[in-house]
Formats: C-alpha cells, sequence, structure tokens
DNA sequence: CTGAAAGCGCTTACAG
DNA sequence: CTGAAAGCGCTTACAG
C-alpha cells in the first residue's frame, strides 16, 4: 500500500471553510482568532490528524530547527547527559543531531567549523574539547560543555564548586599526607581543572604530593600509573579521574601488593554502578549527568536566542560517596 | 555583525552566468552537463563556497532525510553502537535524531507509533525493545535491533551464532556441571534468546541447571539473584546477563562466603573496560557494538529503499574472553 | 546539453 | 479578525 500523504494546511482550510492563511495563524497563536473560527479550525486539525510540514515551515522562517551534539567516541561516553540533552533540545521545538568528530585536535576543529558554517544546525553543543580558539568568530553559539568548570574558576566559585577540594579535605581528615593525581585528558577543562584545583588544595591544606600523571581517563592509565610509581614514594591517597581510572589505579596497586584500602586509598569520580559492586567498592563522585545534559542545551538555547546564560543548576546536586576504597593509611 | 546569509542556487547561477536549473543538475549529476560548463559551475560553486540548502530540497523532494534512533534511557546504553549507527547514516545522506521513549511498554510503543506516522523521519531504529505488535503497518520502516537475535534463531543459525553456547561447553569443559542463568530484561529480544539458548544448552550436554533468575540488566539484580540462591544448591557457575549482572553476581557471592572463581565461576558479556580491571578480571563476550550499530542502520536503510536486508557482518567478531572470573569448580 | 516554468507547504507583511 | 499574494531555495518534467 501506498503510504497516504499527511494532509497539508490547504485540507484542514478547505474542510474548515477558512483561508489557509487562518488556519497558519492558528498554529502560531489559536487566540488570535474568533472563537467561532478556531473552533472549526480545531475541528479540522483533529479530524484530519493534521501535523504542520516542519520542513516547509523551516523553509519559510529560514530556521533549521536544528542542534548538533559534537562528540569524539573515546573512552568517556557521556549517555545519560546526552538523552537529557536530547529531550531538553526536543521540549524546545529542536531536532538534535549526534556527530561524532574523529581525528586529531586539528580534524576535528576543522569539521566543528565545518559544521558551523554548514548553515545546517543554530548551534552546537561540544562533550569532548573543540580546539577552537575562539567561539565568538563562528556562524553559530558554540557551548562547549568542557569549559563549564573553567568558567566557574573564572567566577571564583571554584571552592565552593569543587568536589575536588573535598575529596582532598575528606583524605586529609582521614590522616592522609601524601597524596597522588592521576588527571584525566588534559585535552578536556574538567581535567585541566581537577587537576588544578587538586594542587591547589595539597598545597593550601600544606599536604604533599607525589605527583600528577597525566592520564587520559583510561583504566589503563590508572594502572600504569600506579605501576609507575617509585616503590618508596610513600603515597597513601591517590585522587583518580574517574572511576574507570581508579579501577585501574586498584588493580594496579594490588599487582604490587599494595592492598586497597589498607595500604592505598583511592578515590574515583563518576559514580560508575561497577564501581559501586567491585572489591573494593569505589569512593566516588556523584555525577548527575542528566543536569549537566540540561544545563548545557539551556545555555545553548539562551545563546542562540541572545538571552542572558541561565543558572546552571548541576553543581549543586554532586555529591561525594564515601565507600571502601578510601580509608585511614597505615598505621593511623 | 550580522551573519551572512550562505549564498543560494540563483547566486552561484548568476556568477556561473547559467540558468539555476544547470547548477542543480551539477549538483544532482556533474556529468550530465558540457564539460566547459561543468567548469565554469564548479568555478562559481567553490568561489561562493555553496552548500544547497537542504531544508529547500527536503520540501521539494519530499523526503526528509531523517532517522530517527529511540531508546529508553536505562542502565543499558549503548553509547558505541549510536555512534557507529549515526555515522553510518550520516554517510549515507540522513540526519539521526535521538529520541528516549519514557514511561511503560504502552507509553513507549504509541511514542513510537506516533513518530512513525509524524511524517519527520523516513525510517527508525529502536534500541531498546518497542512492544509494538506488527512493524508492517507503520507509515514508516522500524528496525528493531534487539529482535535481531530473534530473526537469527528463525533462520537456524542458533548454534553458529550463540556465545552463549560456547560459553556453557566452555564452563562445561572447565569441569562444571551446575549452572545459573541471571537474565536480562525479558522485554529484551536478546535477554529472551540468551536464555532460551542457555536452557537448550543445558539440556543439550546433559547438564543441571538450579534455574534462571530473570534480572533487568542491573548489578542489584545479579546480587539479589545469588543472594537469593539456597545454600545448599550446588551451583558452581553462573553466566551473567552482562559485565555490570556479573559484577553484581560476584558481589553478592563474595557477601556470601563464596569465593569466585575458588566457589563459584562467573562468566560476563560486553567487555566492559571496568570488568577487565576488576578483581577478579571478568570473564566476557566482546562485543561489535559498532557493527551493530552499523549492520542495523544498514537493514534499515534496506528496508526504506525497498532493496533486500543487507548479509550482517556483527556475529562474526564477537569472541570469548576468557579471565579471573571462570575456573575449575572446587574438587575437580 | 540547457533553460523557463511550476510547485513542494508553509509564514508573513499588507490590505481590508 | 480574516484573506490574497508573495516568496523561502530548491528539483523536475517539459521543451527546445
Amino acid at each position: 500500500m501506498e503510504p497516504k500523504r499527511p494532509a497539508t494546511i490547504h485540507q484542514v482550510a478547505r474542510l474548515a471553510g477558512v483561508s489557509h492563511t487562518t488556519v497558519s495563524r492558528y498554529l502560531q497563536d489559536a487566540d488570535s482568532l474568533k472563537p467561532k473560527t478556531r473552533i472549526k479550525v480545531e475541528f479540522a486539525v483533529k479530524s484530519l490528524d493534521y501535523r504542520p510540514n516542519l520542513v516547509a515551515r523551516s523553509m519559510r522562517t529560514r530556521r533549521t530547527n536544528r542542534l548538533a551534539i559534537v562528540l569524539a567516541s573515546g573512552p568517556h561516553f557521556p549517555g545519560r547527559l546526552l538523552v537529557a540533552a536530547s529531550e531538553t533540545a526536543h521540549r524546545a521545538g529542536y531536532q538534535v543531531d549526534i556527530v561524532s568528530v574523529e581525528g586529531g585536535q586539528r580534524a576535528r576543529s576543522a569539521r566543528i567549523e565545518d559544521l558551523a558554517r554548514s548553515g545546517q544546525v543554530e548551534g552546537i553543543l561540544a562533550i569532548s574539547p573543540t580546539g577552537l580558539k575562539s567561539k565568538r568568530l563562528q556562524q553559530v553559539p558554540i557551548v562547549e560543555s568542557e569549559t563549564y568548570d573553567d568558567k566557574l574558576r573564572g567566577l571564583g566559585e571554584l571552592a565552593a564548586a569543587s568536589e575536588m577540594v573535598e575529596i582532598v579535605e575528606y583524605l586529609a581528615s582521614l590522616g592522609h599526607r601524601s597524596f597522588f593525581h592521576v588527571s584525566g585528558d588534559q585535552d578536556f577543562g574538567s581535567a585541566r581543572n581537577r587537576k588544578a584545583v587538586y594542587l591547589e588544595a595539597i598545597e593550601r591544606l600544606g599536604l604533599s604530593s607525589v605527583g600528577v600523571y597525566d592520564g587520559d581517563w583510561t583504566a589503563q592509565s590508572g594502572f600504569d600509573a600506579i605501576t609507575a610509581l617509585p616503590g618508596d614514594c610513600g603515597v597513601t591517597a591517590v585522587v583518580a579521574a574517574n572511576d574507570v581510572v581508579a579501577m585501574g589505579v586498584v588493580r594496579g596497586a594490588l599487582s604490587r601488593g599494595w592492598s586497597v584500602p589498607g595500604d592505598l586509598s583511592v578515590f574515583g569520580w563518576d559514580d560508575e554502578v561497577m564501581g559501586k559492586f567491585a572489591t573494593p567498592s569505589l569512593s566516588t563522585v556523584a555525577v548527575d549527568r542528566e543536569a549537566q545534559g540540561r544545563d548545557a542545551i539551556l545555555r545553548l538555547l539562551a545563546e542562540i536566542s541572545g538571552e542572558p546564560a541561565p543558572e546552571p543548576a548541576a553543581r549543586t546536586i554532586n555529591r561525594l560517596i564515601f565507600r571502601e576504597s578510601t580509608a585511614p593509611p597505615p598505621g593511623a
């Protein structure tokens, strides 16, 4: 069977006995019609199951009503964030296209610039680093979800906002004095920020750090970081960039004969479900990915419409979760 | 600065000194132009950085060039599959919209049917179960990624295709005789299939199963399944629906004082990176999610164009990975 | 091989 | 409050 064509605005108009102009008006603002007219149109729309042709509307309004979410496929796939972002966009009348940008930093930013110039989308949300120098010069707004942390820093909200400080303080309260940080990919603003805050906290609290290992969000990087440590470094607490990395750290420690948390405490990030059931279960930061996705799209939407950026709600909901992987240092 | 408007086909035509019809023809099939004309158009297109307005094209061709990937947000978020699916669709000239469908089975299928009738997409790929009775009656093709396994069954390729058989055979070869399966959400075709194949394999090989626990893909369900087992059930091998479930199973076993794999062997599925670094590391099935995503979109595209379904390549690439969570049963 | 014309289904001034 | 007209940027018969 031939798929029957959807009803057009003209058919609705004919059935309702009005002009298609009036139907269009009804679609924009039903209250602008005389009640009697409105009811006729309403009836016609319903009985024909009319849905406006969005392509035609786009054509006429010169607005695509489309957003792109770009990401580099990698170990760091933020599914929940993505779903929440799409939903928020849909609610605002936007379609969302997921585009993954591969290759090196240069290739990726070229791809994103091309997308921005394509005229196909009204805005871009980048979940992985864009590598773009200036987002201001682009044709359409680009929100880089990862620079969020950086902005907070600029606002001086750092101390209050950062879970990293809480982690270090918590471990210090347990008696730890010698720390180690396995960072995430330094192309990511969030990774750079966590590293900076870690160093500041160590300094401010008069603790010592045996250094920072620049990882890449992978478990392997956590494993490598720990196994590369000198045996006599004396570290008793490590803060990992996320739970996956933490898992690698734990495994690496075990492979050296260090028990966790007996000899070494390990803190993760993200509250991955596997970390909750791992042995030892991972102390971590519960992150509200939904809120992050929502906030990011809201900021993008605000930029598109030229309104001031909305207040982010995300931060307040993150919180520390203490599990088996952290304990007082040996001999404490 | 006002964002400058993209060049139109008319501007290209004027610059090239031809009609816009000719430019359009160039876009469709450059070889249909006289070489001299083609070169003029080529030049004009390049110098104006012309990109056809896809909305206008859609309007004229009455094709949206859009696909939807629907999923129910849940513990089971197939990021890699999604990215591979989008890329494959893009390469075929389609945009992909991610839509998450929430609520109960009924609400979800209503939402999907609505999407199919919306005229906004040319096809739908469902990553979670649609609950639709018949996909044939829909306005646009719907491919349910999860029923894939079921179809294979119908084809009698089951024995060859199923990793579940290999898992059970492997565990049996280790000496295990008493099995247990924690299944995934039975709304999923893949979960139903694995359960059925598990039972068949147990039967065929003359092994015994203490039963199947109908889980929901979560670690908690794995934990609950194991802790609900009678102490004297004698099970020595459990096959979990995936690695997350397996993690819960291991943790549950440990909480009962059963060592893994000393007392109990546990097999997972999906090759999650955290499972590789867990202690014990999880034996699992490496699944090629990219291939699955690619294949699913290719099947959808084939249905849209009315061509026969392409040969799936996914299955051949899945393979078992043996790690620390499996070993011979106690006393073997 | 190329061009003039029609039309895809809407929205938005402009009149009335 | 409502309608007639123009036009968004393309593609596709139809002529030539």
